[in-house]
DNA sequence: GAGGAATGGTTAAGCGCTAAACCTTCGGCC
DNA sequence: GGCCGAAGGTTTAGCGCTTAACCATTCCTC
C-alpha cells in the first residue's frame, strides 16, 4: 500500500484537508506550528503526493505536451534543433514544477485526444506547418494553452514564439552583399507551406532591395531541409549557376549538404562560393571550414515559450500573444569576399 | 464540463461500469449489440477517457518515464545518438498506447519521487553511471519496471539493452589492425565510470590479443566525450606519439574533434592517422571524409527496451532480463593503410 | 461585556474512472 | 418442472486528492 495524504493526516493528528493546504502552500489558516509539524513528518516518511490524483481533483495536471508532427508508424525524427529545444524547454518546465510529455501525432485529431485525455495545461506544437496549426482552431480545446513554435499561422488560439526569421535571412544576405557578392543563390523548402521559409526570404529579398541589387528569381532553390537534399543542390547549383558566388541555406544540414555538393563539384568553399547556413547547430561547428551561420538563442526561445505558457495558464497573456526573438550573425569559415570581384555595375 | 463516461452511459441507457468495460475491452459479459451502441456513441460524440482518473482507479498510469541526467538546474543536453533513442521508444510506446514522460533527474531521489508522483507503469534510464543505476537497488520501487540503456549495472531490479559494445572495440580494433596498424590510439573517457566504455576498452584489447600484438598502455587517451576535448586530444596524439598511424575514439563526436586536432596538428585523415568512432551519428556522414564508425541499431534498441519493460510489466520477463544488440562496423573514409607500411616484427 | 472579525482548523462532496461482487433472466438438461 | 450455469448486466466501494462551506475559539474594539 502507499503512504497517502490521509496516512501524514493521520501521524499528524490533523485532517487531510489541512495536509493539502500546507503541501500547495495554500492561502490557508494553518498555524506555523502544524505547517512545520506537517512538513516535517512528510519529509521524514518520504511522502510524495499523487498527481494522478491531483490531476483529477484539481483539475490541473500540471503537465505541457510537446507535440511533434509523425508520420503514422513513424518515429519522431528529431534534428539537432529541435532536440535542443526539448532539452531546454524539460529544463523550464521542471524549474516551474511542470512535466513534459512527449507525443508524437499522426492525425490532426489526435491533438485533441491526448490534450483532452491527460488533461493537459497546456502544449508545445513544435514542427508543425502553419496551415495545421490553423486547423485547430476548429476544435474546441477548451482552455489549455497552445504555443506554436516557428509557425506564422493565425490562429487566435495559439500563443507564438519565433525567432525573427525576416532578419535573419536580412542578415544573411547583407553579410554577402557587403563582402561583395552579387550573384546570390537562396537555397530552402517551397515557402507556401512554412512562413518561416517565407520570411526568411523575404528578409533575404529587403537586402537587395536595401542596397539597390537586382535579384534573379532563377538563382532561387527549392530543396528539402536534409542534408542529401542539400548535396544535390550543391551539384546542381555549380552546374547551372556557375556564376553564383555566394549562397544562402535555411538550414545548416541544408547548408553543410550544399557543401559536400560544391566540392564534389570540385568548387571551394569559400574560395569559388560563400556559404551562410541558419540555426547553428552544434555541427555547424565541426566541419571544416566553420559554417557561417545565423544563430537562434534556443535558451531563451524555450524560456519564452514557457513563460508564454504559463502566464496565460495564469490568466496573464491574451490568447494569440506572440514573441519574436532576436537572432545574429555566427561569422565562422564559409564566408569570404567573391574570388574576382565582379565589375561594380554602373 | 466534459463529456464524462457517465454521459455516455446515460445516452446509452447502460450503467457506467457497462461503458468501461467495452472501453477496456474487459473479459466482459457485454451483448454485441451494447458494445457497438456504446462504441458508436463513444465515437460520435468524441468521448476521450481521462487518464489521471484511469489512472487513478487502475492503479497503473500507462506512461513511461524517460529519465535523463541533468545537472541541477541545467537543461538535458540531448546527443544525437539520445535524440535518436529518444524518437524511437516515442514511436514504440505510441504503438503500445503507452506514454512518454520526459524527466531531467538532478538527485538520485527524484527518480523515486516522479515514479511515484506519476505513477509510473516503468522507466527507461537514458545515460546513467553504472553505479547511479546499482544505487537505485535501494530504494524501494514497487513494482515499477526499470530499464537501463548502456548500463552494467548488477542492479537485480532493473532491466538492461545494450549493443555489443566489447564486439564493437573489437571490430574497430580488428579493422585497423588488419589494415597493418601497429601503433593504435585508444581515446574515452576512464573506463571506471561507465561499463560501456570499459567494455569498448575490453574489445579494443582483445583484438590485439587475438592476433598476438602487443599493446603500449601509453596509447590510452582519457579523454571527455565531447569535440572540444577529442580536438584537444587530437593535437595531444599528435605532439606526443608521432608513432601513431591510427586512433579508435568511444563516440563520434569525439572522433570528429580529433579529426579537427589532428588536421590542425598538420596530420591527414587518413593519410598519416585513420580514425575510427563509434554510434554513427548523421554527423558522420556529413564530415569529409566520412567517419569510419561502429554503428548501432538505434530502432532495434529502442524497441528491444520496449519489450523488454512491457514483457516485464506482463509478469514475463525476469526483473534483470537484459539483451545485448549487435553491433556493425561502417566502412567509410576515415581509415586506410598505414602510409609507411611499419616493419613487419620478426 | 457584547459583537465582530480573525485564526485555525474540520467536514463533506466529488473529480472520472475501475473492478469485484452481486443480481436477474433465460435456455438447457435430466 | 426444478436446478444449474451462462449471459448480460448493475451496484457499490473506492483510488488519493482538492475545495468550498462550515464551525469553534480567541482577540479586539467600543
Amino acid at each position: 500500500m502507499h503512504l497517502t495524504l490521509k496516512d501524514i493526516a493521520a501521524e499528524a493528528g490533523v485532517s487531510a484537508a489541512t495536509v493539502s493546504n500546507v503541501i500547495n502552500g495554500n492561502r490557508a489558516r494553518v498555524s506555523a506550528d502544524t505547517r512545520d509539524r506537517i512538513l516535517r513528518i512528510v519529509e521524514r516518511r518520504g511522502y510524495v503526493p499523487s498527481a494522478p490524483a491531483r490531476s483529477l481533483a484539481a483539475r490541473s495536471s500540471r503537465i505541457i505536451g510537446l507535440l511533434v508532427p509523425a508520420a503514422d508508424q513513424d518515429s519522431l525524427t528529431l534534428s539537432p534543433h529541435t532536440a535542443g529545444i526539448i532539452g531546454m524547454l524539460e529544463r523550464e518546465l521542471r524549474r516551474h514544477d511542470y512535466h513534459l510529455l512527449l507525443r508524437g501525432i499522426a492525425r490532426p485529431a489526435e491533438v485533441t485526444e491526448v490534450l483532452r485525455s491527460w488533461n493537459l495545461d497546456g502544449a508545445v506544437l513544435l514542427g508543425f506547418l502553419d496551415a495545421e496549426i490553423d486547423r485547430l482552431k476548429r476544435r474546441s480545446v477548451g482552455d489549455v494553452a497552445l504555443v506554436a513554435m516557428d509557425a506564422y499561422a493565425d490562429n487566435p488560439l495559439t500563443l507564438g514564439v519565433r525567432s525573427d526569421d525576416r532578419e535573419g535571412g536580412r542578415l544573411a544576405a547583407r553579410h554577402l552583399l557587403g563582402l561583395g557578392h552579387r550573384r546570390i543563390a537562396f537555397a530552402g523548402p517551397a515557402s507556401s507551406a512554412t512562413g518561416v521559409v517565407r520570411r526568411r526570404y523575404e528578409g533575404f529579398r529587403l537586402a537587395f532591395a536595401e542596397t539597390g541589387t537586382a535579384w534573379d528569381e532563377d538563382l532561387r532553390l527549392t530543396v528539402d531541409t536534409t542534408h542529401a537534399s542539400g548535396r544535390e543542390a550543391g551539384l546542381r547549383l555549380a552546374a547551372e549557376h556557375p556564376d553564383a558566388t555566394a549562397v544562402f541555406a535555411t538550414a545548416d544540414v541544408l547548408a553543410i549538404g550544399l557543401m559536400e555538393g560544391l566540392a564534389a563539384a570540385g568548387r571551394t568553399v569559400p574560395g569559388d562560393v560563400s556559404v551562410v547556413g541558419y540555426d547553428d547547430i552544434d555541427i555547424a561547428r565541426y566541419v571544416a571550414p566553420k559554417l557561417t551561420t545565423v544563430a537562434q538563442d534556443l535558451q531563451a526561445k524555450s524560456a519564452a515559450a514557457v513563460r508564454l505558457l504559463l502566464d496565460r495558464l495564469a490568466g496573464g497573456a491574451p490568447p494569440d500573444a506572440a514573441v519574436t526573438l532576436d537572432v545574429r550573425l555566427m561569422l565562422r569559415g564559409t564566408t569570404a569576399p567573391p574570388r574576382t570581384p565582379e565589375p561594380t555595375s554602373r
